[in-house]
DNA sequence: CCGGGAAATGAAAATGGTTGTCAAAATCGC
DNA sequence: GCGATTTTGACAACCATTTTCATTTCCCGG
């Protein structure tokens, strides 16, 4: 129905990595498309909805969206570099959080589990000779 | 040295969950303490860089702080409803971030892990029997 | 006890991401 | 074409957090 919202999606699937709601709305711009900063939050929000596209929270606490290619439970390493992103899964972890859960008598017992690191690009040294 | 970085982490210490800035503040107004909010999120972050609180994002973005009771790396099990938190180990998760990341060719490997849940206490049927 | 300088404090203003408002514009159904 | 419905987006409102900055407190030598 809104070609505004598959805009965003698109804008989103071209990035590698999470991406705030502001980014997506200065990238879309800056590519000339006509949108307004409302419409992206909302369109973000209506596919994160939707589980078109995982969201989570940065450092500052913002929003950053990302659309990953499967719409599977998964997890994310992400480099604090470049922000490059890989889909992880874990199946060891979801058992261990759902034991985790039992073992305190906790039920509907969700998760989250984000990893953070330096990727081989940006690790690579830059002044070794 | 700082009576009020003491007093705010006395009142996180009295606090089961994670309490925001603005919760701590509250409180230590109702009871009496004369205390700025701005020094209350002060004190709090010191307390968070000096790893002497546990700090993460609630749903709302907000920043929330818990006294726990052990320095050393560990997660939370944390009841939505309630606040109820228990700390949990969890050598498989470290184990296992340690290996995707290496897997993936990532340097100096962190991670974020929570668990969510419903406690004991407030899964009890309200409405039975 | 006195004074100066550094550190701590907190009221108020600024910041900034996000959400709410609401009128205009686009779309739909007929 | 036309009214009903949905979408859009400029702008204002929110609200947690940060910054500012003047005042207060603390520390310490004299
Ligand atoms: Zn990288
Ligand atoms: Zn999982
Ligand atoms: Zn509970
Ligand atoms: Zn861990």
């Amino acid at each position: 129905m809104s070609s505004r919202r598959d805009a965003v999606h698109d804008t989103l699937r071209q990035s590698e990595g999470f991406r705030s709601a502001q980014d997506v709305y200065a990238e879309m711009r800056q590519t000339g498309a006509k949108i307004g900063l409302t419409t992206v939050y909302r369109a973000l929000q209506a596919l994160a909805d939707h589980g078109k596209v995982d969201v989570l929270r940065n450092d500052d606490g913002e929003s950053v969206y990302r659309a990953c290619a499967t719409g599977e439970h998964h997890h994310h390493l992400v480099c604090r570099r470049c922000g490059h992103t890989v889909e992880v899964a874990g199946p060891d972890v979801e058992r261990w959080a759902e034991t985790v859960g039992a073992e305190h008598g906790f039920t509907e017992v969700t998760h989250t589990v984000e990893v953070f690191g330096t990727c081989s690009s940006c690790s690579t040294p830059v002044g070794a000779g």
